[in-house]
DNA sequence: CTAGCTCAGTTGGTTAGAGCAGCTGACTCT
DNA sequence: AGAGTCAGCTGCTCTAACCAACTGAGCTAG
């Protein structure tokens, strides 16, 4: 086996290479089915075991989607895995001292920031709108006992970007969020007033309306020197009251 | 084998966690050294094959670095999976007839547009002086032939964003250009005119020297209008014709 | 004595074949 | 006709053997 002509020597390395070639080339989409393992071995004239480690890795990076006693496909290619990495970089450096997870509050800060100031007095009516029934919403949840409170937070910031119409855009602002909340859960961080935010919220909705790019900055400013003094007073806590979930 | 008591069922999925647990609760620092492949299988109680593909998928992740005969490396966790996730997510995209070059240059200019101005004014001296050595360098490579134009066009971003003071911040910065630097050359964009660029870089030096944050985005949002323009230029290619170099 | 080589032992890389587990669809029995 | 069953895909896991890259101890030649 294993006689390509040309690829004797070196597999695994280029076996990825040569699957993400076989998307490229035909066109896959998300979703799209990869041939079967049986069909991949001989396609790439190799063992079982190395295609599978190929699309271990492929999987990892969420170019290949694998689902058990079905099929192997296309993966949506979304920023999930960065958010995986991001996070257990996180976490990882902040068992060791480094203050990672505050400089993940600072790249969220910078990055909003920037945007925001675009933003101001260019988001759709109707994601206006949506914002402040967001911001009710997470009132009420204040006021029963919390519940659903980072979702509706994690919403907001999703809505507020999405009139920059740049899907990427989006997906990357939700994938920074995503670590971060992943990794200050996992941490057993100080959960913030949701009050506060409310009304940080609320002030960011309504510089955002009023078209003022100075007072939107501000506000976001505001929001997150509110998240990054929360994070500060976080102490490196035992690593096995981390069992909640994942690492 | 398998026999660990309580993981008879599933083993795959978890293994992967587990060994990011490991490293956690023994606090390994970027490059010290894992368990050997048969060290982790009694570990885990699983097979050589099964420690194997999740380490492949660990290291897609560049949570593990392995070193062929030498051994198991817990990995720098640099950005590079990203950059390689988003590059194919990004070549994917554009061969299916979807603008997702262009989105990435939209977002590499949003966010260095939102950092640059709070950069105007607070970059260190002594990066002020790199910088202009940076245009100098480019600016002789230009004249000669153009050799290692990306490279002191990485190099300078780069520099751009040391000032922040937080290493993800610039690693990230670091990461979409590799990205968009790699795709734009796989798909055989448009090189740019490296004399408008340097005289861009060069306003953008002076910018953030003289401490105007408005000249500074205005300087950072009219280079990268230059780059825009060129990506819009690049039509859809054969895929086989980007055979330069991975995909 | 040193420079260089060789060789055994370590580590990861690859292959092979067998059996297990989840899912689908057609076939059969009621 | 409907529900249960079974054969057939699919990917998952294990075992066992051998290949390839690297290290370091020991030997040999200069």
């Amino acid at each position: 086996m294993c006689l390509a002509g040309y690829a004797l020597v070196m597999a695994a390395r280029d076996l990825q290479e040569r699957i993400k070639r076989l998307i490229i080339d035909r066109r896959l989409a998300s979703g799209a089915p990869l041939p079967t393992e049986p069909e991949l071995m001989e396609h790439l004239g190799a063992s079982r075991n190395s295609v599978r480690e190929a699309l271990k890795g492929l999987q990892a990076m969420g170019i290949v989607e694998i689902r058990h006693g079905f099929g192997t496909y296309v993966g949506t290619m979304s920023l999930a895995p960065m958010i995986e990495g991001l996070a257990f970089r996180t976490v990882a450096g902040h068992y060791r001292g480094e203050d990672t997870l505050l400089q993940l509050v600072q790249l969220r800060e910078a990055v909003e920031t920037g945007l925001v100031s675009r933003l101001a007095g260019r988001v759709p009516e109707g994601d206006l709108v949506e914002l402040d029934a967001l911001v009710d919403r997470m009132e009420e949840q204040a006021a029963r006992g919390g519940d659903g409170i980072a979702d509706t937070d994690r919403a907001f910031h999703a809505t507020l970007y999405r009139g920059l119409d740049n899907a990427l855009l989006g997906e990357v602002m939700e994938a920074f969020w995503d670590a971060f909340h992943r990794v200050h859960t996992d941490l057993g961080g100080v959960p913030q007033d949701p009050l506060v935010t409310c009304r940080q919220h609320r002030e960011i909705v309504e510089a955002v309306r009023s078209g003022d790019a100075i007072r939107a900055e501000e506000a976001i400013r505001e929001h997150f020197g509110n998240i990054r003094a929360r994070v500060s007073t976080t102490g490196t806590q035992d690593p096995h009251r981390c069992h909640n979930e994942r690492v």
